[in-house]
DNA sequence: CTACCTATTTACCAGTTGGTAAGTTACTTG
DNA sequence: CAAGTAACTTACCAACTGGTAAATAGGTAG
């Protein structure tokens, strides 16, 4: 009965769950509890715990993505989409999350191959958009900065993540916004 | 019989378990099959586990402030002193471990009261130290920064937790070293 | 020799974990 | 209306979780 849409239900709870416990930190029976089912309905939809980890972060990756087309297609300078690139994450941690694959990422050595896979797909995408917004600003003399492009991304990415991970356990977002000004800041042409 | 640096022994492999999977990734009994002893006998050093996680963490920032009390009594200057703090981050990347304190960040909201707050504290002693060698070398005009040193010292903080939890999901220490190499350099004068 | 203390083991325990098999309900389609 | 199918539930399960009580061995001190 009602609509089907049970397994994006599913995912919005687990993904909840990973971004504030981590993928160690929940249960099947902290889903089932939360949606008023039973685990064997959740196993119906996600066999393993893997799969579900898996959609999990395929869908995360969907829609991050998404959000940085949007950013693309309001064609603003390179200075402004990384502060709209900072700003997501911004918000994620207001919501008292942290980045879902930043999370796995600390969770690295417990994962099952096809998530340690995803989470660097989905790494590896974010890099490559920067590496774009980035090559643009120097172009525009937007932005300046030493060595490669992809350098940069690479620590712009890991900057962002720790900022986040650490503020987060403060609970105070404003000291992920300060580091996160002082790096876009220095970029700064 | 034998000697009875048992609870150290245990503090070293269950300090490896947290730094390579996390403190809801392993479990006493983990422990126990890697020293060759009963859960019991865990039980006697550390009742619960969230002793063991408590006195992990006090150890572990023991062990670390002294180091940095090692990097200031060789009286380098503050550039080289923040390019060694960098290799103890590296140091332990390199073992495939992460920081001790950056993972249980990662897990902070499953973690007991007493860890949480070891934890930040760890970090604010970091901070307090970093805050004494920016300070230091702006005096000495050896180090350049905008804003107060607070905030760089978490700046940096979180870039090096960061580029590490990244960098180890990855396999890449020269992940962290670039992006470490690159925020110290644009501190230098 | 005895009493005590430290470190350990054996033998449990209740609760939780991810996961499965078989049945049930309700909607759809030939 | 019968057969099928999608989305569940009930009722399990073995393995593992953190944790405890009681017994035991070995060393030490009076």
């Amino acid at each position: 009965m009602a609509r089907p849409d049970t397994s994006q239900r599913i995912l919005d709870i687990a993904e909840r769950l990973v971004q504030t416990r981590g993928y160690n930190g929940f249960s099947y029976a902290d889903i089932a509890s939360a949606l008023h089912v039973t685990k064997a309905s959740l196993h119906y939809h996600f066999p393993a715990k893997a799969d579900l980890g898996a959609r999990l972060i395929e869908r995360y990756e969907r829609n991050f993505l998404a959000a940085l087309v949007r950013i693309d297609a309001e064609g603003r300078d390179a200075r402004e989409k990384l502060r709209r690139y900072a700003a997501i994450y911004e918000d994620v941690l207001g919501d008292n999350r942290m980045c879902l694959c930043g999370m796995l990422a600390a969770e690295f050595g417990t994962l099952p191959k096809s998530m340690r896979d995803d989470m660097r797909h989905f790494f590896d995408e974010n890099e490559r958009w920067l590496v774009g917004v980035l090559q643009q600003g120097k172009r525009e003399k937007v932005l300046k900065f030493s060595g490669t492009a992809g350098e940069v991304a690479q620590a712009l990415l890991g900057t962002l993540e720790g900022a986040m991970m650490i503020a987060r356990s403060y609970g105070d977002v404003a000291r992920f916004k300060s580091a996160s000004d002082r790096v876009l800041g220095e970029l700064g042409a």
